[in-house]
DNA sequence: AGCGTAAAGGTTGAGGTCAT
DNA sequence: ATGACCTCAACCTTTACGCT
């Protein structure tokens, strides 16, 4: 029987959970089991030894980490958000994870779970490359359950689950489905009938009959939630009182959708040309997310191509697949082709973000992201640096190396020699960037973003100057970008970021931090802090590995830039 | 009957030992 | 040198108590 973990069985906390975490470890480059434990304690999310908060954890935490309560219960949750698609394990190990673009939209969600949570519950497929289950299954497990309830006249009991969908080997084959409703209704009469077919599943599988119980507690608890079905004791199936799952309006109306769908999954798509099953995995994503109610129009145009490819495959006009990539394709080939923000904002920004309007149709909370199709423009710069970077990484092939190269290169560097770096750098990731030079004090920023609309003014700071950042320079930065704004020498907004450049972070960064929050709270004013790692990091990724950020997220840069990768 | 979660298994694989 | 065997910690899964 396909196992599913049983954490909790209240789906509007599950969700909550997510959204915490996704708060939370966000900022962090990959997070493991403990760091989710710590952050359910600390929200009150969770209990341990009857305790809560940090009791909780002090009680949970053993040296035998597998009889860990709170760890368990950590890795129960991670393999739900994995399967849907909210988070997918790293490379080095499967208790390791990175959020997906499909979890950032889970978060972006928030005003309307409902839909989307729907969609991820029917994108719920094995085998994939997320989630290893045992048992050789083939299934779609929502999908089947429905169409076995529509099957069996529309109600379906837990018992039946277990034997019945949940048991399928391979739902595309038809013979087997039928097999299976045939047999489901000739034990319906005889309650004894359909334990006697438990027990030997139980026996067979050396699976207790308690746990096979538990596996369904996750899938009861979604699809009445979901409103497909709802709850309905009878005595008319098997002549007692059983608590028997009735399919809905609702579920019904969503069968004759899917109907219309065409179910892909990725071992279809193994001996597709590259093209087209590049097209089938992006049409799947966003396919998905327009059924849950986000607005496709920043992608519509990008998107016709992959039409075209997909209709060609599928060999007819409208495509309406059912595929959910981040769901089933490897972590690496989703992370490659759907690259997250390489920027990701300060906390308080983030959660800005995460309030968005309060419309039914929702904007994806980074729809800038969803139009970075696959790799960035490849446009060169006549900088020295590049070519610098270039060199640097045909040799070594590696891009932390040539990072740490170049800041060893530039450690010691004036600003005769830095500033002008600083500004070809930005100049690489696409911005028309002008450094004053030295002494000329007409101009009192150091270099500046030209832009039609959105110009910025950059203090720098080179490191023999100041190696580390100081407040000092975050004062330059709001005078930057008050006269920026008083006297108008270029063309900019209130709300766009006057940016700081320096070697390395501040060392306190908490009162930085604290400092630009309070000029955003008193003047509205965003200042946006850089270290010159960063800058590289940005510049040979998308020298060098083509990925690209978000200008917007640059442009309105508020406290210290974290770079990641996606 | 259903739920949270405590508590208890089992499996795996790296690194070692030993006999061939 | 090779491979069979061993050990242990880390990892992963299952079971079911005790409460409402």
């Amino acid at each position: 029987m396909l196992r599913f973990p049983n954490p909790g069985s209240d789906v509007d906390s599950f969700i909550r959970i997510f959204y915490k975490l996704h708060e939370e470890l966000n900022q962090q480059q990959a997070f493991d089991l403990d760091d989710m434990s710590r952050v359910l304690v600390k929200s009150n999310l969770a209990t341990s030894s009857g305790y809560m908060g940090q009791e909780a954890l002090d009680r949970s935490t053993r040296d035998d980490r597998s009889r860990d309560p709170l760890y368990n219960q950590s890795k129960m949750y991670s393999e739900l958000f994995k399967i849907l698609g909210w988070i997918h394990p790293t490379s080095n190990s499967a208790l390791n994870f990175t959020f997906t673009l499909m979890g950032d939209h889970a978060v972006a969600a928030k005003q309307n779970p409902k839909s989307f949570f729907k969609q991820c519950l029917l994108g719920i497929v094995y085998p994939n490359a997320i989630l290893k289950v045992t048992g050789n299954y083939a299934l779609r497990p929502f999908v089947t359950i429905l169409r076995t309830a529509q099957a069996l006249g529309d109600t379906i009991c837990r018992d039946e689950l277990i034997v019945g969908p949940l048991c399928l080997q391979d739902d595309r084959d038809i013979g087997q489905f039928n097999k299976m409703i045939e047999r489901l209704l000739s034990v319906r009469t005889s309650f004894s009938e359909l334990q006697r077919w438990k027990a030997e599943i139980s026996h067979n599988r050396q699976i207790q009959p308690n746990t096979l119980e538990n596996y369904t507690r996750f899938p009861i608890a979604v699809l009445k939630w979901s409103g497909w079905f709802r709850d309905q004791r009878r005595s008319d199936i098997y002549g007692r009182s059983i608590p028997f799952l009735n399919l809905t309006d609702e579920g019904e109306s969503l069968l004759k959708a899917i109907s219309h769908q065409i179910d892909v999954r990725a071992s279809d798509l193994t001996n597709v040309h590259p093209e087209t099953r590049v097209a089938l995995i992006r049409l799947g994503f966003y396919r998905t997310l327009e059924r849950a109610n986000f607005d496709l129009s920043p992608v519509k145009s990008g998107l016709w191509k992959d039409e075209q490819l997909a209709n060609a495959y599928i060999k007819s006009e409208s495509v309406n697949l059912l595929f959910s990539p981040f769901q089933e394709i490897e972590p690496r080939e989703m992370a490659e082709l759907f690259p997250r923000e390489v920027i990701s904002e300060t906390s308080t920004s983030l959660n800005r973000i995460h309030t968005v309007s309060a419309n039914i149709r929702y904007k994806p909370q980074r729809a800038n992201v969803l139009m970075t199709f696959g790799s960035g423009n490849v446009h060169t710069t006549q900088t020295p640096i590049e070519s610098e970077i270039r060199a640097i990484y045909q040799e070594t092939s590696n891009q932390n190396e040539v990072i740490e190269r170049l800041v060893g290169k530039y450690k010691t560097s004036n600003q005769n020699e830095f500033y002008p770096l600083i500004a070809d750098l930005f100049k690489i990731l696409g911005y028309d960037c002008q450094y004053s030079r030295a002494g000329v004090n007409y101009e009192r920023w150091d270099a500046v973003i030209v832009d039609e609309h959105y110009s910025i003014p950059i203090e720098i700071k080179s490191p023999g100057e100041e190696l580390f950042l100081s407040v000092k320079a975050i004062r330059q930065a709001l005078e930057n970008k008050i006269v920026f704004l008083s006297r108008q020498p270029y063309r900019t907004e209130q709300d766009v970021t006057s940016l700081v450049v320096g070697f390395y972070f501040p060392n306190d960064r908490s009162e930085v931090q604290t400092l630009i929050d309070d000029f955003y709270t008193a003047y509205n004013l965003s200042i946006g802090v850089i270290d010159f790692r960063s800058l590289l990091y940005m510049a040979t990724a998308q020298l060098v590995l083509m990925k690209t950020h978000r200008k917007s997220d640059l442009v309105r840069l508020r406290g210290i830039i974290n770079v990641s990768d996606s």
